[in-house]
DNA sequence: TGCAAACTGTCATGTAACTGTCAGACTTGC
DNA sequence: GCAAGTCTGACAGTTACATGACAGTTTGCA
């Protein structure tokens, strides 16, 4: 999953950040509610985490901006006190939840988690393509119904193929959504973890094309 | 196992808490019913504990809310007297058992194992997986016949664990299972915890298999 | 009530695995 | 045959995990 954090606090920033982090998601993190908007025309989120204090532009207005243009994105607001003004607010622009700072981290995961699977709903677990088979679920992957052992990238790019069979990513789409924009890679990274994905796979009939100039793609391979 | 008890008297709710903590469960514990609901909105539970008399909102009315949200948590009532009404609207509205204060802690522990049990979807109350077999009413286990002598939190580790074999739980997913809310700790604590358990399990065909990067999941070892 | 034993969770350290850069080999299209 | 793009082996930095020791706490027992 893929989450902007908005937070102008460096501290209370970088921990939130690395909290998702380690959560498994990319996260993307803003300091100023102008910024915030930027991402948010260029990128795609499944959850945005605002504060409300904000330099140039507070959460309100931001929240408010992202609800009038139709985006319905789910927002866990941050608030520095438990001003009322503030939670009503929060609620009345569309706010899906909000915590007040300070926050127990473990609190802070499981409504990100609540939102996540709001949103996502349900989704299937089990993906197949070819002869691979993904859980999502055991974070596993069968190879003519053999185990195999991918690493944590590896599982992420791997999951991100079969997520959308045939469909063309360039390096940088890979990129992001392998990385945040802040975690720094150079494309090459993504060639390393195709290479080191097709020689786990070995030969089966999932193939990773590559299109020379544009991009991989991930075909079912006869025979 | 997760249990919220909803509870506003202090000493009531305190030992039914530590009673619950001693079996070996997380639980967390809310005071009124609002405060209830936030916490069932936020966070998946195997087992609420609900008193009938709340301040703000009445156990009633918070299991009302439940069942009509489509939650199929078990819950379990306590009632202050034996009043008719309080017992019919609990079942009624979907409670799946209730106690009359004052009750004697070893029924009420009785009660809360026959819950769990009939969601877990395991009629008998006795887990196996590999050598490995673990009794969910004693909490008592067995590797290859003999006696493994566990700590509460050893214990309540291996059962998660067995309950879903393969399942790949990350260091974040066993503390939510671990802990409750208000009990910080260190991801290290889990690893710690599955350190011990390897070493107390010794070698059996129960394998707690490290998925570098992303979590823990027990498998069936072969030979 | 007080002591001893066991349990809990943090810290520090060592180690193994993973990550991503580099450089050079290789491939492909022109 | 050249250039741009891609592949891949090696490597160093980093991260994640395992583990021993320890202090605070709880538990059990006398």
């Amino acid at each position: 999953m893929r989450i902007l954090v908005v937070e102008d606090t460096v501290d209370v920033g970088e921990a939130v950040a690395a909290r998702l982090e380690r959560m498994g998601h990319a996260v993307d993190w803003q300091k100023t509610g102008p910024d915030a908007e930027a991402a948010l025309e260029v990128q795609a989120y499944d959850l945005v985490v605002l504060d409300v204090m904000l330099p140039g532009k507070d959460g309100i207005a931001v929240l408010h901006g992202m609800r009038t243009a139709g985006k319905t994105t789910p927002v866990l607001m941050l608030t520095a006190r438990s001003r009322i003004d503030d939670r009503v607010n929060a609620l009345d622009f569309g706010a899906d939840d909000y915590l007040t700072k300070p926050f127990d981290f473990r609190e802070f995961e499981a409504r990100v988690r609540a939102l996540l699977r709001r949103s996502g709903g349900t989704a299937v677990s089990q993906l197949q393509l070819g002869d691979v088979a993904f859980d999502q679920a055991s974070r596993s992957v069968l190879v003519a119904g053999r185990p195999c052992e991918l690493t944590r990238r590896e599982t992420a790019l791997l999951e991100v193929f079969m997520l959308r069979p045939r469909k063309l990513f360039t390096k940088a789409e890979l990129m992001e959504q392998l990385f945040g924009f802040d975690q720094e890679a150079g494309e090459n990274a993504i060639e390393l973890y195709v290479g080191r994905l097709r020689k786990k796979l070995g030969a089966c009939r999932l193939e990773i094309r590559t299109l020379r100039g544009m991009g991989y793609q991930a075909v079912e391979h006869e025979g």
